[in-house]
Parts: structure tokens; sequence; C-alpha cells
DNA sequence: CTGTGAATTGGGAGCGCTCCCATTTGTGAA
DNA sequence: TTCACAAATGGGAGCGCTCCCAATTCACAG
């Protein structure tokens, strides 16, 4: 199984180099006849077509490269990496295509990879995870004027395509079933307002108030950080108000802000009610089950490979702005059993 | 900033493609004068060698893969992928070797991502993740007789390089603390016997209570399944041996274990000290903190890289075989501070 | 049997680089 | 100044593929 080349291939089916060629692409114009005997031979062989050559002659790498910022500190702590990259990879087996991770530690890195990234010839377009506030990666990978697809809405979206999950709706179908089961005073923890995350669920909780009549009690309103400790203290500042449901931007928040609850000796979900959002698997968890949004990070992930290919071989006019789905998971924690 | 090449370079600096492919690959014999020129124009014009066409000319492509086999469903589960993954792209940017991941999810899969990856002129090398017993992706995997190296223990260990955490040493020093703390009734919940790393850190407890001349009862040996669940009914049978500790091969294991000896009405440590195994961060807990093994999985990944690498530049011969360190941490649950 | 157009086939010219070898230039001792 | 030798330089020949175009073959109508 040494390295034959097509021209041995050629060779031993008795055709020529453009020939065996033309059946390993799948192209038209060949004789049922040469084909069936080209494609025995190939087998036969067990020969592979060297892809640096091909890459070189076609200028395409049918590689597609995942670019992670260095801000982007959650990849250890959440599931949402591991399922997006998941995603992310099955897309790329599926189309065929050659996944590179491109992970930022170090502010070398970043130029490194940024470099590395933007070489011709290594890839065919780029996936960048959305970062924090201030990160230039994005811009920085623009110029490369590789086709380009952030996962997750980037902070300037002028003319890039992005992908992101649709965190005003699902927020907005959070507080609508809060409304719905009848809840009047309904606060919320939010995540920070520099992330696109935070921003946009506060926006699906003032929508959904709104939508329904009610109006948006700021006393109700108050700033987390996605840590359970920020959960936690965000929600002894909103005991003061009174309200009897609490939408949490996210589980971790949840967890914290339904100690409090519980330690000021009030019951879950008939005195204050709760909604997450996330739905991590909460180890070890004794409070009811936690009603939350559940993010389809997977077909995330598929997706957002798919968009990069329509890119890659249909052009990259115009943007592309997707926005993907969710699902609301009702369990115990938002009293809906109950009423 | 269009797409330049060698000759372009060549010609704007006045000299020949040979002399800038010098300067761009830091080959000795260039004259000081000519050096500094060509950087300059490399440097004003933006220019970046073509992969593909470096790849094909000198049959390297500075690229390795990362292959993780299907088996491998804790991709998710647990924060060891996602530090591996992450020591792994930093050491592959540190060599400035491009990491290629291939995560096969469905048999299908399998066979098209072992296709690619064989192929010549993709990959210099391949790390790819131990898998369970009966797996076949390795052995499939060595067929391409490219630089391979098993992050993990392989469970054939026949002929192939690996690298692996010291389960066994790591045990070895959990119980041997236990030890030295003057309990008398040490027991063990084991992860499952299929795999190497349930194994291991069983061998590393017989060993160390062997080395300090005790004899293992083994009424105090049980198995677990590296869940919760698992390590409480683990400890519901354990109980009746009246451990006065238990060494449990993932903190997991402990939490469910601890759970059954709180609600047994025991006190931790007092009654029964645990030690743990992974150094996972526990949620909202509520128990004393975990003793526990801490695994440098980031340093783990850097070393496979580093290890890879020295395959490839250096020839596969002989088989590497290389463990890292763990380190113990000391918190509550062992009973360090009471003694 | 011949002519026509379509289907099939073959080969040349690259893609942009590395590697090797022949040539040129430079250096210092005689 | 001359010569010997080392350092520096340039260019050809690939690497293994794709793409294009010219040449050949084929099928079928006239």
């Amino acid at each position: 199984m040494a390295d034959l080349t097509l021209e041995d291939i050629a060779k031993q089916a008795g055709v020529s180099r453009s020939t065996v060629s033309r059946v390993v692409n799948n192209h038209p114009n060949v004789s049922e006849k040469n084909r069936k005997h080209v494609l025995e031979v190939i087998k036969t062989t067990g020969y592979q077509p060297n892809i640096a050559a091909r890459t070189l002659a076609s200028q395409r790498s049918w590689m597609i490269g995942l670019v992670v910022p260095r801000s982007i500190s959650s990849f250890f702590t959440d599931p949402y990496f591991p399922h997006l990259t998941q995603g992310i990879a099955n897309g790329c087996n599926q189309h065929d295509y050659t996944l590179g991770l491109f992970l930022v530690d170090t502010k070398e890195d970043e130029d490194k990879i940024i470099r590395r990234v933007s070489r011709s010839g290594l890839l065919d377009g780029i996936l960048v995870q959305a970062g924090h506030h201030g990160d230039q990666v994005i811009d920085r990978l623009v110029q490369s004027n590789l086709p380009l697809v952030v996962v997750g809405r980037p902070f300037q979206p002028k003319k890039v395509s992005y992908i992101d999950i649709d965190n005003v709706n699902a927020a907005y179908n959070a507080v609508s079933h809060l409304v719905r089961l009848g809840y009047q005073r309904i606060g919320t923890i939010t995540g920070p307002k520099e992330s696109s995350v935070g921003v946009d669920r506060l926006e699906g909780y003032r929508k959904a108030l709104i939508d329904r009549g009610r109006t948006v009690d700021e006393t109700l309103v108050t700033e987390g950080d996605f840590t359970e400790a920020g959960g936690y203290y965000a929600m002894r500042r909103l005991l003061s108000a009174k309200p009897d449901a609490i939408f949490a931007a996210s589980d971790i928040i949840a967890v914290g802000a339904m100690r409090t609850t519980l330690e000021a000796g009030l019951h879950i979900p008939d005195d204050i009610a709760f909604v997450g959002f996330d739905d991590v698997p909460l180890a070890n968890h004794r409070e009811p089950l936690l009603t939350t949004i559940r993010q389809p990070f997977h077909q995330f992930g598929v997706s957002a490979v798919e968009i990069l290919i329509d890119l890659i071989e249909n052009g990259t006019e115009p943007t592309r702005r997707i926005m993907i789905g969710t699902e609301l998971i009702i369990r115990e924690s938002c009293g809906a059993s109950h009423r």
C-alpha cells in the first residue's frame, strides 16, 4: 500500500491519467466499461488521491477551520462547547470536509493562528466563535477574505454572516409560559450586559411582558454573571421586591437564586417559581427539577458548517443571518403541575 | 494582499526563487544583506507561503490529527476532554503544527474518517484517544503507517506508542495517605473492570496496602461504574463491612457514596473518610470538601503532541511509553486536619 | 458506405513550492 | 596578483493532481 499516484493507476488500468481522475471525481464522460475497470483497480490497490496535490491544482482544500478566541473561557465550564464541537465535526464528516481546530490561548497564539488561518491554501472557510466585546479576532479574520461564519452573534455584526441561538425568542417563550401560569410579579436575573446572550435574554423577557399587556417593573430586574454566587446575591437583592416567579438567564444562576430562596424559608415553586436557561445536567440537586430552555447545540454546529459550505460553494453574498430555535423543557420548578 | 508566490517576491527583491525560499525556511547560506532585504519585502507585501504547494513538494504537511473513537461518550460529560483538547491545541500552536479534529460518531463516519486520515498528504501523524475494549479504531489506524500516539493506555498495547495518566501511582498515593492518617479499614469503590482506568486504580489501592504491610480485605472492595447512582449503591453494599475510609475511583462515585453515608446518619470524615479522583468542580455540594486527585489534563495534551512530533521527526522506533504524574489535593473529607 | 456531431480519451501546461546541482561570487593565503 | 576553496546564488526538475483543449472513437442518419 505504498504511495500510488494517478499515473500508476492509469498504467495498471490501461487508460490515461485524465480518465482515472474523472473516475475518482465522478465526472461524466467516462464509458461504463472503463469506469468499472478503473474503480476495480483503485479498490485492489487501495489508492488514495494525494490531498496536497489536489489542493494545489484545484485551489480548494476541502478543509474548514474552527477558531475559538481567547476571551471564551467557557470552553471548559459548560456543555456548550463539547456539543457544539461535536456538531461541527459531524457536519464536516457528512460533507467530506476536514475540520481544523484553532484554540487561541495567549496573545502570541492569536497572532500565529490568524496568520496560519489566513494563509492561502490551507482553508476553504472559517467558523469563528463569537467572542466578548472588544475581541478583535473576527475583524482580523475578515481581512483574510475567506468565507466566514460567526458562531453566535458578533458584537459588530456589520457585513458578516452569522448563526445564533434565538435567545430573544427563547426568553420570550419562557416568560410567556410564566405569564400564562398566572404569575403576577415575574422577575429576572440577567446575564452580564456585555454579552449579547445577556442582552438578548433580557430583551425577550421585556417583550413577553409587554406583549401580554404587562409593564416591566425595574425593581424586578437585576444583573447576574452566570455564576452560582452571582445568582445567590442577585436573588438576595430581588427578594425585597416580592417576586412570585423568576426567569434566570442561566441554570447556574437559577441554582444560586434557588438557594437564596430556600434559605429564606420560602418554597419552590409555591412561593416563587423558577425557569432557567441551558438545561445543564445539575449534579446532585435537591431542589425541585428545573424548568429550563434547552438549546440544540449539536444542530447548531451542524447548521453552522452547512452555512459555511454554502458560502464556499455559492459565494458569500448576501450575508446570511440564521437563528436557531430552542425548546422549553417544563419540569417542576415553574409550578406548571400545581396550577 | 492578493495571492503572491515565491516567484513574485523573488522578482520584487531582485533575487531568485531559491533565495527567497531559503529565507522563508531559515536556511543558512544566505548573505545577511539579502536576507534582510527579502524579509523586508515579505513583510510589506504580506506574503504567506502556500501550504499545499509546500506540502506537495516536501511531503510534510505540518498537520496532525486527533481522532476520537465512537466509544468515547465522555466527550460531553466530564471536563477531561475540553482540557485535553485545549492542551493538544496549545501544543500544536507552540510547535507550529495545525490540528485536525476527527470525532467519530456513526459506524459510517468511522470508515470515512479512517480513510481520510490514512490518506497520504493530509497528516504527518495521528493522536488517537484510547477507546473501550474491542474498539478497532487504533488497529485500523496503525495500518496507515503514519506516526501514531495513543492518548490513554490502549487495551492491546502491542507495539504502539502511548501516553497515559499514571493511575496506579495516583491511587497508590491516595491510599497511602489514608494509611498514614491511621485508618484501619480502608475500602474502595472501583471503576468498571473493562476500563483500564478502573483496573489501574484498583491495582494502586492493592499495592499501597500491601506495601504498608496490610492485607486486602475483599469485602471492602466493590465495583462502581463512574456514576453517582453507582457510587450510592456500591456504598450501601460496603457499609456492612464497616469501613472507616473509602477510596473512590472517581469524584462522582464519591459523591454518591457520601450521600449513602450521610443518609445512614454517619459523619464525614469522623466516621468514614473519603478520597475521590478527578477533582471535578462539584456544583453546590454541601458535604465536606472532597480530598481528591487532580489530573494534569492540559499538560497531558501538550505532552501527547510533543511525543508525536518526536516520532514524526526522529522516527517511530522505539515505541514510547510515557506516564504523567498526578497531584493529591488534600481537603476536608479525608480528615487530615482532624488527626 | 459516408458524413456528422456527440461522447470519450489523452496529454500538455500549470498549481507554488523544495531540493539538488551547477555556476557565480567572495575570501584569504601564497 | 593569482589561486584554491568556501559561501552564496540561480534555475531545472520534480511533487501529484486538475483543467483545458485537441484528437480519437462511436453511433446513427442519410
